[in-house]
DNA sequence: TAACTGTAGATTGTCGACAATCTTCAGTAC
DNA sequence: GTACTGAAGATTGTCGACAATCTACAGTTA
């Protein structure tokens, strides 16, 4: 079979335990923002919304403090984790230096089905620009960022990163969404594009981490703005 | 104070929570090599040496399991990990980018009291070499790279670092520990220390990078080595 | 002997209950 | 009105128990 990732609901609930369904159902409902940041989250309520006791919940939750999507007190509960401007920097800090490794590596393996997929994404962002459809754009520009790095091949990369981007995407949640840029944004995509279809593994990399860079630049720019809607 | 980083035993027990506890307590088992390298853990067995009911320690568990320090099968238990040479080489591609990031932020940063404990680390591990502590070497060397991150003065960066070291050293367990070239890796060291400290940023990532490199090298010559001691 | 079957024991998965702690808020004193 | 006190309610921390599942092994059959 062409797709041996998609695993059916069966093999979902007999591989995995309850705790873990219930970890991604909480990640869900925290990087949606259906959990405000910095909130608490009630045990009791959570048993209750998925038809479970809370054990299953307190150890789904353990887990996620460990992603550090969530914090704990103790004996105070847990909390949705905000994210200041300081930490975003230094998530910046790391996503660059592994941009430029993610760069490098899908430069050198990336497959010509592959390529494609990144230029449909690309060009599917372009459409959004064109009617400002900010929602759908992030949509678009995480899957783009997903897919190069998976690209990459190295699993391990590929964990580590986006253990790093849900933190940035908590970030964003807390309000503070950056506005304008996507043509820009997306027209770097594009060179990034063009140094992978080329093989230029050195320039790849090297166009990836400047994304990275100027994502970052954007990201204080919206910080420093009042509150843009 | 001078060490804020140090709380007591009572701030501990009165902060962190049980799992909490628990958790850091199984993850020396494990690194210790007491809890050996695929070997089943038992839930039952732990509780009752830590003198609690299971609730915890499948809560600290999931924790692990995060760290990707234990690996979890349904209705089966949970495993300590086995890292193959191959995930092993995908956690030194990730480091590599991670160390080329630290050797610059450290020589942008470093106070002339970090610079003199590094250059300490680094002579006593001198002393090691000359009597074949092989074992007080490790030890030494661990100290030296979490400093060396921890002076890079980025918690983020830490986090992911000692993330990656973690699954680095349960490779280690697994029997190919890699004998030979100490006085080799020390004399990296100390190169790395000098571009710290002339202050050139660029020289010292490159170099701690090279310094990966070659432990990736050494990594691999002892995994091609049948087993020696 | 080899393969299969079924049972006993061990282990995990999940739950409900209770104690410890925190939070809220009404009541009181000044 | 403000600050303190204490009790009621809510929430977390932990436990022991039971069901579901897996594992090991003895017994059976060919």
């Amino acid at each position: 079979m062409a797709h041996a990732a998609v695993p059916t609901v069966l093999q979902l609930v007999q591989s995995n335990s309850l705790p873990a369904l219930v970890q991604v159902e909480i990640e869900q409902l925290i990087l949606s923002g259906e959990l405000a940041v910095g909130q608490r989250v009630n045990e009791s309520d959570l048993a209750l919304r998925f038809g479970t006791s809370r054990g299953p919940i307190r150890e789904a939750l353990r887990a996620l403090e460990e992603c550090r999507l969530v914090r704990s007190e103790k004996n105070r509960g847990v909390f949705v984790r905000e994210i200041s401007v300081a930490e975003a920097d230094e998530m910046y800090d790391v996503r660059e230096a592994l941009d430029e490794l993610i760069g490098q590596r899908v430069a050198e393996r990336v497959t010509p089905d592959q390529l494609r997929d990144l230029k449909a994404a690309s060009m599917a962002m372009d459409e959004t620009t064109a009617t400002h459809d900010i929602k759908r754009y992030h949509a678009l520009n995480l899957k783009f960022h997903d897919m190069l790095v998976e690209f990459a091949g190295n699993a391990r990369l590929t964990e580590t990163y986006r253990l790093l981007t849900k933190g940035l995407l908590l970030f964003r949640l807390r309000g503070l969404q950056g506005g304008g840029g996507f043509a820009v944004s997306n027209s770097e995509h594009k060179a990034v594009l063009e140094a992978i279809a080329s093989g230029d593994s050195a320039r790849a990399g090297q166009l990836l981490r400047q994304h990275a860079i100027e994502s970052r630049a954007r990201m204080h720019r919206a910080a420093a703005a009042p509150t843009e809607k």
